[in-house]
DNA sequence: TGTCAAGATAGAGCTGTGTCGAAGCATGAG
DNA sequence: CTCATGCTTCGACACAGCTCTATCTTGACA
């Protein structure tokens, strides 16, 4: 009567997916996602609102919403200069984002 | 008068961050993340639907719901044996995404 | 100081989504 | 055939999230 195969590695704890969740819900939106892709096919890795403003047929507190979603997240950096908000993308924390969905995978891969 | 810096790459088009969007969506969510990695965690890389339910304080149908999306997104598999139906993950897809979100700095990196 | 422009914040309205209980389909046992 | 079990589907509810308009804050400049 036993169905289940056992477990050869550890699970995610239900507080590591809260937290990952929070950051991937930050990404699964497509104007939130062009919006990190704009910002990185920009020169120097960064942009400025009024650049992101102008892609989009939404208005600008849309977009400045989508932008402290993104923020909160620890997804990008916002810094003034002058009359100009420039935004810059944080690599590292999308190199993890990256990481954790390979590692799902190839963890088994590995431990098998 | 000019705020914007020049683009050095091409962003990502509304189509394809839509679909992104709609795959992402399916892993933002505590639970289906969980999912995921406890699919991942077993033995075979496949798990019995009532392994998975017996790992949350959440009813059938819930979970149930959850696995509906993830299969509706492609990041798993069911097959029926027996009594029981089997999950399987398909790493292809998390992988491409994971590429994805290396891509948007990576791209920068490499094109500047 | 007054004025203008760039962005952010606040609040409202609509839609989407997670959760549940109840009912419906398969499959296997007797 | 009938019944029990594993899982899905259905319908309903509450809550979260996207978008808008209106208002506020901050900095530049005359």
């Amino acid at each position: 009567m036993l169905c289940c195969s056992p477990r050869t590695g550890e699970p995610l704890s239900a507080g590591e997916a809260t937290e990952l969740a929070h950051v991937f819900k930050a990404i699964a939106d497509p104007v939130r996602l062009r919006l990190l892709s704009l910002i990185a096919a920009h020169a120097g890795g960064e942009a400025c609102v009024c650049d992101l403003t102008g892609a989009f047929e939404l208005t600008g507190p849309t977009i400045s919403h989508h932008l402290k979603v993104l923020r909160e997240a620890g997804l990008i950096e916002g810094e003034r200069r002058g009359t100009w908000i420039y935004y810059r993308v944080q690599p590292d924390l999308l190199a993890q984002l990256s990481a954790v969905l390979v590692r799902d995978t190839a963890g088994r891969a590995v431990s098998a």
